[in-house]
DNA sequence: ATTAGCACTCTCTGTCGTGGAGTGCTAACA
DNA sequence: TGTTAGCACTCCACGACAGAGAGTGCTAAT
């Protein structure tokens, strides 16, 4: 390879980092007299019209129209992030004040919620929280009780303080003995086992009929598994913060944003594309169409997942426009998700 | 009173809700032209200029500029819905297709929650149901178990089965048989008794500390205390389909709609006007300004109580541009809460 | 390799004029 | 006296147009 070559790039990538910091920055096309200005080589807006045009063969950015600046492609913003950006350490005083902000309320679904907020508050942009999956939670305790018509109350407690209840509809009444009887069951047979230990033996003794085995405690595995599905179900996520995204002007389109927002409260799009980082290990980064989901073509999403007892059971991050402030985000994203990580381990 | 001015009120009336009709169905000032055609009144434009001229002075309509047609004014709408309109029962056909989409869950929280996006898909405006104040259930059940630390958990059962549950940080640590002792205790005293009751014994106890008791029960007392009163404080509601109110032009102000949506995000303010309506008997409206809260100036609010056992025990309604079809919302409302009313008696 | 100069292109903004819609007023009419 | 036709007037919406500003690409000079 020429010497030249790498020399002249090396020089362009250089260029690109000042132009995605000032388009980050303005929001606005910059062109190559800015760009004299701002990179701090002493070079005239000629020279860099020469080398804004390889950027723009090599598609790492465009131009809107022929006299305006220079906008940051995809590629662009992805070289941007995964070679030019310098992710400094957020300083202490930064993690002292998000730590400080952080106000992690004793429920896990109130600490999801107010981490969501939290990001979404520190960083203007979109927070979104995934519920931890407690695989590893230990079933304590299961509780039947009666109520009006034939309807059954079940509530299931974890050996983290986590209740969840559901009220069950039966094809006949059972009497307050009778439900006792079979908590009693349940409680002998499954107190301290794995939650996923017990949906398993829950399944297997669905499907085993044939065993010996009382039509009670048939029933009783029967209701108990539906509130164990239920608590592990609790596949959600918290978006908090979405108006943040209103003053951008580049997701202005009303109509486009409300199908943004629709796709919020279903839920089920985001989850999925929070699916996908659930395996990764450090900061992920989504530009663009890089997600594969149409409605954030002109978003990036920055995620982390968090892990408890070495095990990852979540993702947290931002959702924000392509132009945002990476090399401020990412570091934020970064704490908060080890805060939420310690918040869990209580 | 001189019979002509009646008859001549009698018949301007006519064109407002004429004229309000109109506008409700276009969005746009209609005009002495179209109005004509409009009312079946055989009159020429002219006439009815002279007929828009006194409501313009009446204050009932206005016109956005010189040239435009008229536009009703807040007293306009106002004397439209109590007087002009009428709220023909919704058709057997519609009570029946709300009754199929009312898909009730087992479970208030998602009972309330189907039911307020039951009311803003039908209508397309923004549904809002507040939660029930369930004064009138019964204590059934209080649960206290021991977690890892200085926490408890206190879990609450209603007869009604609902369940709430809260962690509470305790000055020191209590065993299993510590806390079950109280359990006992307090189920023994409270079981059966109104939780309304309930909490009024518990402040009670709370403040005759020099009375004869273990300071153990003391301490259950006020685990209680705090559970119950978080039960009681579930002030809150529902609110879905924001986002339709993102489809009608006369409230595309991007800021103006952040700040509506920050508005419902908080519930503050919205929780605040539902209340002003909890002890009204029918079908409520408030138009514009009338809310009194500045950033639903040109929205409307159509709200209804529901009632559980003669009780009034919440509300709820839609909110949308003051230009809404209130002939279609109001039945629908009011329909919408004899439902909840009959899924919350069960 | 870099730069100055220049022609070119495109957007943005404000102005102007026109057509359309609707009003208010006046005078005529039943 | 209520209703109507006619008319002048006002205002908005829309398109055309021109000028300014910004920025590019190319070429030729350094």
């Amino acid at each position: 390879m020429k010497p030249v070559e790498t020399q002249v790039n090396e020089r362009a990538l250089h260029f690109l980092k000042v132009l995605v910091e000032r388009y980050i920055k303005d929001g606005q096309p910059v062109g190559s007299r800015t760009l004299s200005k701002d990179a701090g080589l002493d070079l005239s807006p000629a020279t860099i019209r020469n080398v804004m045009a390889d950027l723009e063969d090599l598609g790492l950015v465009a131009s809107p129209h022929t006299s305006a600046g220079r906008v940051p492609t995809v590629a662009g913003y992805r070289m941007f992030v995964d070679s030019l950006l310098t992710v400094h350490q957020p300083s202490l005083e930064d993690i002292e004040s998000l730590r400080q902000r952080f106000a992690g309320g004793p429920d896990v679904k109130s600490l999801v919620e107010s981490t969501s907020r939290l990001l979404s508050g520190i960083t203007h942009l979109a927070g979104v929280v995934m519920l931890p999956r407690h695989e590893r939670h230990a079933f304590r305790q299961i509780e039947l009780l009666p109520l009006s018509g034939a309807r059954v109350l079940a509530i299931l407690i974890t050996s983290e303080g986590e209740v969840h209840n559901r009220i069950i509809t039966t094809e006949r009444t059972y009497t307050p003995s009778e439900l006792e009887e079979a908590t009693n069951y349940l409680n002998r047979v499954f107190t301290g086992q794995d939650i996923k230990d017990v949906r398993k033996r829950l399944i297997k003794d669905l499907k085993d009929t044939h065993q010996s085995m009382d039509a009670l405690m048939m029933r009783a595995v029967s209701l108990a598994h539906e509130v164990v599905e239920a608590a592990e179900n609790t596949d959600d996520c918290v978006i908090a913060g979405q108006t943040n995204l209103m003053e951008f002007g580049e997701l202005s389109g009303m109509d486009r944003l409300k199908q943004l927002f629709d796709a919020f409260n279903q839920k089920r799009e985001i989850l999925h594309i929070l699916d996908r980082c659930i395996a990764a290990d450090g900061v992920q980064i989504f530009i663009g169409d890089e997600s594969g989901f149409g409605l954030l073509d002109d978003c990036s999403l920055v995620t982390r997942s968090y892990r408890v007892d070495e095990q990852v059971v979540g993702v947290l991050g931002v959702i924000g426009p392509t132009r945002m402030d990476y090399q401020r985000v990412i570091p934020i994203v970064d704490v908060t998700a080890r805060l939420l990580a310690a918040a869990l381990r209580q």
